[in-house]
DNA sequence: TTTACATATGAGGTTTTCCGTAAAGGAAAA
DNA sequence: TTTTCCTTTACGGAAAACCTCATATGTAAA
C-alpha cells in the first residue's frame, strides 16, 4: 500500500475525514496542505530529498484569498505534477460532477482517479486508493459515463470555440470575422450558423440563448 | 448558550468539524443529518415533543440521489422553517459566495447568519454562533457587502424572473405571454424588451446571449 | 384638480437570427 | 476518371430581436 500521502484541500474539515480513511488503510505518513502551491512545493522538495510522495489526494476548487498562487486550481496542479512526476498517483476529490471536467482530468491530464464528494465520498476514496494502488483508474459511478466515448463527445474544440465566442457577446457575423482573422476554418457566416444549429439540436435548445445557458450549466464553457 | 443543535450537511466529514467547534462551546446535544427532509422532520418532531432545537446549521447545496426530497436545497429548507418556527436560529454554512444568495437568505428568508466555507470557516462558525446567540446577524466578511444596499441591488425579482425565463429558452414574445398568464405586471412585449435592454446596459452586455452568460457567471440565476 | 414625472404600452422600421435549399469544393471509393 | 458522400459556402424568406418615438396610465406633489 502507499506509505507517503499528501492531501490538498482548502477546507480543513474535509481533510480530517480523508485522513481517517487513510489511517484505516494503515497509512500514517500523511501530510496535508490548504493551498495548491504548498502541495506543489511539498511534492517537489520531497522528491529532491529522495523521499517522494506516492499519492496525492486533491480538491479542484480552492478559494482564493490574500495569498497569491501560481496554481489557482486543482486542475493546474494536476496538469503540472503529472508532467513533472508521471509516477505520482493522483486522486481528484471534488464536488464537481461535470462530465467535461472528469474527461479532461482523466484523459488529458492523466489523473488516476476522480471521486465525487458526496454522502459516501469517503467510502469511494477508500475504493479509489485501492484501485489506484493496483494500477487502475477509478471514477465515481455517477460520472463514470463521462469516459464512455459514445456520449456527447462529438462536440469538438471548434464547437467549444463557437460557444465561447457566442457567450462572449459576439454576433454570428462577428464570430465569422473572428474565425477568418484567426485562420480557423470553416469561417463563413453560413457555417457558423450551421454548426450552431447542429449544437442547438444536439442540446435540445430552443434558441442561441438557451444553448449558451445549457452548455454553461454543463460546464462546457 | 444554545443547548440543542442540529447540523445538516450531506458531506459527513464537514459535520465533523462543526461538531468539534460546538463541543468547544460546551454544546453536547448535537444531532446531524444528511438530507434536508430529515432536518425538517427532526425539527418538527422535536418541537412537537416540546424539546425544540435552538439552532440549525445547514449547507445550501445537497447532492440529489435516489431518495426523493421535498426540500431539494438548503434555501427551501430555511424558507420553510423560518415561516413555521421563527424562533429557531439558523446559520447557513456554504461554499456559495454569490451576493444575491446571501441577500435572499438573510433579507428575505431571515436566516440569522451566513458563513462561507473556507480555510477558516470553522473559526467563523464559532463567531457566528456567539453572535446569533446574542441576537445578532452574522455574515462572513467576504460577502458582507452583499447587504450594503448601494451595490448592484437595483435588479429586483422581476428582472431575475425575466433572465430566468430567457435562459430557459423562451423568446421575448413567449416571456410576455408567460407574464400575462401568471398575472405579473408589466407584461407587454414592449416592457419585456425595455427591461432586458436596461439589464443589458447595466451589465455591459452586447446582446441577450451575452447578458445571460454574464448573469449566470455572477450566479444571479 | 392640475401638473409633473415615471413607467407601461403600442406601432414603426432596421438588424440579426433562424431555417430551408442549392451550389461549390474536397476526399475516398468504385 | 467518375461517382458518392460529406462539408463548406451562398442566398433568400420568415421570425425574432433590436431600437426609436409616440401615446397612455398611474402616482405623487403643487
Amino acid at each position: 500500500m502507499f506509505s507517503k500521502v499528501l492531501i490538498s484541500d482548502d477546507l480543513g474539515s474535509i481533510n480530517q475525514g480523508v485522513r481517517t480513511v487513510l489511517e484505516g488503510l494503515g497509512i500514517t505518513n500523511v501530510t496535508q496542505v490548504q493551498y495548491c502551491d504548498d502541495a506543489y512545493l511539498k511534492i517537489k522538495s520531497a522528491y529532491q530529498n529522495a523521499e517522494p510522495f506516492h499519492l496525492l489526494i486533491t480538491d479542484l476548487s480552492f478559494k482564493s484569498d490574500h495569498r497569491a498562487q501560481t496554481y489557482a486550481s486543482g486542475e493546474d496542479l494536476v496538469k503540472q505534477l503529472k508532467q513533472e512526476y508521471p509516477d505520482l498517483k493522483i486522486i481528484v476529490y471534488s464536488v464537481e460532477d461535470r462530465l467535461q471536467k472528469v474527461r479532461t482530468l482523466i484523459q488529458t491530464y492523466k489523473a488516476d482517479a476522480y471521486v465525487c464528494k458526496g454522502r459516501n465520498g469517503l467510502k469511494e476514496i477508500d475504493a479509489a486508493i485501492n484501485t489506484v494502488y493496483a494500477g487502475g483508474i477509478y471514477v465515481s459511478q455517477q460520472v463514470e459515463h463521462a469516459l464512455s466515448s459514445n456520449s456527447n463527445l462529438e462536440i469538438n474544440d471548434y464547437d467549444i470555440e463557437l460557444l465561447k465566442q457566442l457567450s462572449n457577446g459576439l454576433s454570428q457575423d462577428e464570430i465569422s470575422s473572428f474565425l477568418k482573422s484567426n485562420a480557423i476554418a470553416p469561417s463563413s457566416l453560413s457555417s457558423v450558423e450551421k454548426h450552431l444549429n447542429k449544437l442547438r439540436i444536439q442540446f435540445k435548445a430552443n434558441n442561441a440563448i438557451h444553448l449558451v445557458a445549457i452548455v454553461k450549466d454543463l460546464g462546457l464553457i
